[in-house]
DNA sequence: AAAGCGTGGGC
DNA sequence: TGCCCAAGCTT
């Protein structure tokens, strides 16, 4: 491996600001389990932490175990997800389970590899488990983590697409040796990100790197690399069609039919690209008496 | 490997 | 108001 040049000595300053200023958050409270780091990862793919906080409890108070959520059919996990937006995540979760239960004894595993093996679980979040839930010394890089090393290390306003590779490496580089630091500091950076240095209005004047930042040293030159692809209006699109029809399947226990579903959007080839695709994602399957039910 | 996938809150 | 953003993953 390359040895990086001299990263400036970010770790304990940012470790010691969020022993400071962390949230007081459920998956950071003495005794969460594995499996509840586990889920509320699933949860904060792409969903804000404060629409998180209450599905999670809800989630753990019925499904206190891996076991406990493999038992029921993942509709009902479906279903538990109400709103919390990209369900598939809600039936990965659910196969997750299954495999955690028939594969590891019902412990969620503990090594990134057989982490990575389970449905619904990528880079990031498998690293997370591994770090949080077990106190692995490994680099974890959510889209926090790349926005402060995109500022303070590399000086730029926004981090470029992400590279797993690069990423991993550019986090590894600050990364402390010993494993409870670096455990800590993988929160603690992801905090800052989250709460400080923010996407939007950075609040650089309470920063603690400030007098290290690259970005700030530079004058706050506005980023002039790769775009990220701007996400299509979700006003009349197919995935609105979807989260309707989705909706329509969670309120209910029966099989919802075409008539129904008809009075849901007006336009029917939306509809049906809707439905095709709900049906090829398993998020929803045709009832043999008619209409349309969640999955067993 | 770029595109597709929900939902709601903030400015 | 409309746009941006939010602890990503899969195909």
């Amino acid at each position: 491996m390359n040895e990086t040049l001299p990263a400036p000595d970010l770790a304990p300053v940012i470790t010691a600001w969020f022993h400071e200023n962390a949230r007081d958050l459920p998956w950071r409270r003495d005794g969460f389990t594995a499996w509840g780091t586990l889920v509320s990862e699933f949860m904060l793919q792409q969903t804000p932490v404060a629409r998180v906080i209450p599905r999670l409890e809800e989630w753990l108070t019925r499904w206190p175990t891996p076991a406990a959520l493999a038992a029921v059919p993942a509709s009902e996990a479906v279903r538990a997800w109400a709103s919390l937006g990209y369900p598939r995540r809600a039936l990965w979760l659910h196969a997750a389970a299954v495999q955690i239960t028939e594969r590891h004894g019902g412990e969620v595993p503990d090594d990134v590899d057989e982490l990575l093996a389970l449905t619904g679980i990528g880079d990031y979040t498998a690293r997370a488990v591994a770090a949080f839930a077990y106190g692995h010394r490994h680099p974890v890089v959510d889209t926090n983590t790349r926005r402060v090393i995109a500022r303070a290390v590399a000086g730029q306003g926004e981090p470029a697409p992400p590279s797993r590779t690069r990423d991993l490496e550019a986090m590894t580089a600050l990364l402390p040796h010993d494993r409870r630091e670096a455990a800590a500091f993988n929160a603690a950076i992801m905090e800052l990100g989250a709460i400080v240095c923010t996407a939007k209005s950075p609040r650089c004047d309470v920063c603690p790197i400030r007098d290290a930042c690259a970005w700030r040293a530079a004058g706050y030159p506005v980023y002039d690399g790769p775009k990220k692809a701007v996400q299509k209006k979700y006003e009349g699109s197919d995935r609105q069609v979807r989260g309707l029809i989705m909706a329509e399947l969670r309120s209910t226990h029966r099989p919802v039919t075409n008539a129904e579903i008809e009075t849901l959007w007006p336009n029917a080839a939306q509809r049906d690209r809707a439905l095709a695709g709900l049906l090829s994602d398993g998020l929803a399957v045709a009832s043999p008496t008619g209409g349309y039910l969640l999955p067993d």
